[in-house]
DNA sequence: CAGTGAGCGAGCTTCCGCTTGACTT
């Protein structure tokens, strides 16, 4: 009696979810005889070491414990074991009940009497919690299904075709349905862009001038017809036709009005990009601080999670953030609150199991706790509490006017933009408008202003650009590739292969890369491409549908994919030995000449003379500036700290020279001193180029490589 | 924000998607 008493004075319910942070909210909206523990993502996966994907037998998957997780699932079992009533609450998403399913099998393994049951909640607020609790159910097998399938898939294609890699180019590289498809579009657009050829264009303005206000007409018809002009003596002809027309005349005058309406708040893929635009943060970077705000941030009261989970599909928001973002609007912005709330649609496909991604507290305004936060979680929190606020405020106004000014037969036009109604955009401060208001002074019809003087200007059309974390992002998401936890991995994983690098934030395929997309388009063509993802999840929904059955799914994936593997397996050329790239060096030992390899730690210069000759050395960047040193600068990596250590750049002569520096040394050499110009960033300048010489003061902005992190 | 030093051409690699920590290499 005495003990049984005791232990209803226990937690006595096991609620798991996926994320400790949110056990931890959780716990706290349940209270008393709950204890709520996070798996920390998936504890059952596939081995690593082996495909373990049973083909023979239905394609059955032999699933293990992931690696490290062993602790973790002991002790949820052992605690499952204590509590009369075990509730999965993993995410609400096809991984989330296959991470339920496999939970359930390992508790109930290990104590058949336990009574478990699933439960699913949208949004992390306690009504929300409540109402899970008050209703559990069962685990969707289909859903588990469809996972599997997911999952199957992807393990026999990355482990199919990362081996025709291995064998056909190179030791150790990788290949799968998302990363090769990233690959593929960072590639083709490199080709774009290689074969496009800028056309030269010329504009011509007219400068007006009203009493004293003067201000710039763009010409927009010249005898009847849109002005085409491709040189320099075109547009001199057009000037000396149009030099008779001392004043212009006013024609027509037009005002248009627009309406801004707010963005929706923030998912993953929608802050990565604008991070990586206003802020000019990488993907990887934006994921980071977004965790280290979500986790929470000890802002005085102690420690306090400042936004919603960071990686999410949906824009949807809670009842309760709702009511609180229109009553900080009412108190704050009483002019610019709708009467309507705003509803903002997800994207199509959109698994939807968390909100968007907001502020847990809109009260915190971001400059009240910026003396609590780092300067990259102030920013970060700025623009998610900024586009949060604006996207329940009023829309904002624009008016438009446009002028079209005559001088003989042909036509130029003015306008300005002004504001009428600011709505949202008076909240915005990282997010405001960047562009300056053009005003022209007001104007009749039939009216003549001075023409002062001609400004034409050369151009070149530009062709299309190159993928950038923010762009790329966006054209995975469109396209259904990858998902919010994923995306900035997939960048990091091109980075870190040696398949893509970044420069001025451009994404840029090696030569490596743009080989390995070539043979993987070429030889799988209905598997890497931008629809395959699509038509997979079109899919995995019939499954979820009970329409189709998971291994009739994966079976006809694989018969013509297996095929084809074997196919190319036996008869694809080999093109090892054709990536090294040549260099200007030679070899000190032999004279032959030097290749440029990718080795285990990057780039190196080998002898072509291999195996007979076995020289290698690092690639040099610059002479050491140390006077009488001939040493080169290399790059160095520290070996302390974690990973690989942080890069830096050292003689190759120490201990004998011990000259040392973290900036990056580039090519070129200084203008004023001769010696070598080294990459450096901060915050007044942004990337800049400078000169190594302590004693040379010369340095401007250029153009830089970027780094990962 | 302070802080600094090999080797590399291989015998064992690789996927996508969930989640956070992290010694002895």
């Amino acid at each position: 009696m005495g003990k049984k008493r005791k232990k209803s004075e226990e937690n006595n319910i096991l609620v798991i979810v996926e994320s400790p942070a949110k056990a931890k909210t959780i716990e706290k909206y349940l209270g008393k005889g709950y204890s709520v523990t996070a798996s920390m993502g998936h504890l059952i996966d596939l081995p690593k070491s082996r495909l373990a994907v049973n083909i023979e037998n239905g394609f059955e998957p032999d699933y293990i414990t992931v690696r490290g997780k062993a602790k973790i699932l002991n002790e949820l079992v052992k605690k499952a074991k204590k509590s009369e009533k075990v509730y999965l609450a993993s995410d609400n998403d096809r991984e989330g009940e296959a991470i339920a399913f496999h939970l359930k099998n390992a508790i109930s393994k290990k104590n058949g009497k336990v009574e478990i049951d699933r439960i699913t909640f949208n949004e992390i607020t306690p009504v929300a919690i409540r109402e899970a609790v008050s209703k559990p159910g069962d685990i969707d097998m289909a859903k588990v299904d469809a996972q599997k399938a997911r999952r199957v898939l992807d393990r026999l294609v990355g482990y199919s075709l990362s081996p025709i890699l291995w064998k056909k180019v190179k030791n150790g590289l990788s290949a799968g349905r998302v990363q090769s498809v990233a690959l593929k579009l960072i590639c083709e657009r490199e080709k774009e862009v290689e074969s496009f050829i800028p056309e030269e264009y010329w504009t011509l303005e007219a400068e007006l001038k009203k009493g004293r206000s003067k201000f710039r007409a763009l010409l927009v018809e010249y005898r009847g017809e849109k002005p085409k002009i491709k040189n320099n003596q075109e547009v001199l002809d057009i000037i000396g036709a149009l030099k008779r027309y001392k004043n212009f005349m006013v024609k027509d005058i037009k005002v248009t009005e627009k309406t801004f309406r707010p963005r929706p708040p923030f998912t993953t893929s929608t802050l990565q990009q604008t991070a990586a635009n206003r802020l000019n943060y990488t993907s990887r970077r934006t994921m980071r601080i977004a965790q280290q705000l979500y986790e929470g941030v000890n802002i005085g009261s102690g420690r306090v999670g400042l936004i919603t989970y960071m990686r999410t599909d949906s824009t949807r928001i809670s009842n309760v953030a709702l009511n609180a973002a229109r009553k900080f609007i009412a108190e704050n912005y009483p002019g610019e609150l709708p009467e309507q709330p705003q509803f903002y649609r997800s994207k199509k496909n959109a698994q939807d199991a968390h909100e968007a991604i907001r502020p847990t507290y809109v009260e915190k305004t971001p400059d009240e706790i910026k003396k609590y936060l780092t300067l990259e979680q102030y920013k970060l929190y700025s623009i998610i509490w900024e586009r949060f606020i604006a996207s329940q405020m009023k829309p904002s106004k624009t008016a438009t006017t446009t002028v079209l000014f005559s001088a003989g037969d042909s036509l130029f036009r003015a306008a300005s933009t002004v504001t009428v109604e600011k709505g949202y955009q008076k909240i915005l401060k990282l997010l405001a408008n960047r562009e300056k208001e053009k005003r022209i002074p007001q104007m009749k019809v039939g009216e003549e202003v001075e023409c002062v003087k001609f400004h034409p200007e050369q151009h070149f059309t530009t062709g299309p650009s190159r993928y950038t974390d923010a762009t790329i992002v966006k054209a995975l998401e469109e396209n259904d590739i990858g998902r919010p936890s994923t995306y900035a991995p997939i960048i990091s994983v091109l980075l870190d292969r040696y398949y893509v690098r970044r420069q001025n934030k451009q994404l840029i395929p090696t030569q490596l890369g743009r080989i390995i997309s070539e043979i993987l388009s070429d030889s799988f063509p209905d598997l890497i491409n931008i629809s395959f993802t699509a038509e997979m999840e079109r899919k995995l929904d019939e499954i979820e549908e009970k329409k189709i059955q998971w291994s009739s799914m994966i079976r006809e994936f694989y018969e013509p994919f297996s095929k084809q593997v074997a196919h190319v397996t036996s008869t694809l050329e080999s093109v090892k030995g054709t990536l090294d790239e040549p260099t200007e060096y030679s070899c000190e030992l032999c004279g032959r000449p030097m290749v440029k390899k990718l080795g285990r730690y990057g780039y190196f210069l080998a002898c072509s003379g291999f195996p007979e000759c076995k020289n290698t050395k690092p690639i040099p960047l610059a002479d050491c500036p140390r006077p009488g040193c001939d040493g080169k600068i290399v790059e160095r990596r520290s070996r302390r700290g974690r990973g690989r250590g942080k890069v830096f750049y050292g003689c190759t002569n120490y201990p004998d020279c011990d000259f040392v520096t973290y900036d990056k040394p580039t090519s070129q050499k200084c203008p004023k001193c001769g010696q070598f110009l080294v990459e450096k960033t901060d915050k007044q300048r942004g990337t800049y180029k400078a000169c190594i010489n302590p004693d040379c003061d010369y340095l401007h902005t250029v153009e830089i490589e970027d780094q990962n992190a």
